[in-house]
DNA sequence: TCTTGACCTTCTAGTCACTGGAACCTTTAT
DNA sequence: ATAAAGGTTCCAGTGACTAGAAGGTCAAGA
């Protein structure tokens, strides 16, 4: 299989295909012509990073896995310490996002939206109330 | 007030503060040595940037938030729809990210954790079941 | 007066995970 | 013979900083 074809039955784009590749996370063969010749191995391969990605883990994360993938001698509780991690991870992001949107809804709310110009928006990024954490 | 007075009252770093002046976000007086003398609008607008920030707007999104904040002759359904629109972004995020905490944590609870190599989650990530989406 | 240390300055380059585009080569179909 | 549709490499850009180097300035103490 070509890079398109492959491409076509991963879902992932061919440039993020040759991305993987320099940094290593791929090795296809090449015929003499100088395209890349992927087998199954490395259409398995792609399967599972796409999906890896698809559920957050990192380009480092996706390494991690993939060797852990390939040795066979592995135990899954490697996997597990890795994928709980990121579980980890994802719900901080998560709390972090909710605590934005509840702040950002109420005072989305409080605005009138009209054509006057007094907003309770503006003031409220202006003069945060105390407390306010400055960064998220 | 210098860049490291002012670093410390609005909780930003220095660094950001001049990539912030970089971009033109703010435009501080200098003294005759070369040092930003930064106003009592100064420290303003960066409080008001470091907040915005905090509730994930982008620095676009700043930038225009801060055209409608010295604007005094806006119409507050400008601020309103710019809020909104990010409101909604954040909402999908937290969709998205929910999604992922969703199957991540089956995955997780799926797999034994010991030191035998057999593992649901690099198989489901080798062969993910049909209607998985391959990118997120 | 000299020195030390804590400031400040600019500049370059690195982060992450791609993505766009240019310039060029190969294959296939007409 | 030619044109379209693939493939190749390499360089640069994204967002929002951040690290670090090399150097200038200032206030305090010996």
């Amino acid at each position: 299989m070509n890079i398109g074809e492959i491409a076509g039955h991963t879902g992932l784009p061919a440039k993020t295909i040759r991305y993987y590749e320099d940094i290593g996370l791929i090795c296809p063969q090449r015929t003499t012509n100088g395209y890349r010749v992927f087998s199954q191995t490395d259409a398995h391969k792609l399967t599972f990073l796409g999906r890896a990605r698809a559920l957050g883990f990192s380009i480092e994360e996706c390494r991690k896995l993939l060797a852990l993938y390939e040795d066979k001698d592995r135990a899954s509780s490697d996997v597990k310490d890795l994928a709980r991690g990121h579980l980890q991870e994802i719900e901080d992001k998560i709390r972090q996002l909710q605590d934005m949107r509840a702040t950002l809804s109420n005072l989305v709310e409080s605005c009138a939206g009209d054509d006057r110009p007094d907003c309770p928006i503006l003031m409220n990024l202006a003069n945060p109330p105390r407390g306010t954490p400055e960064r998220e």
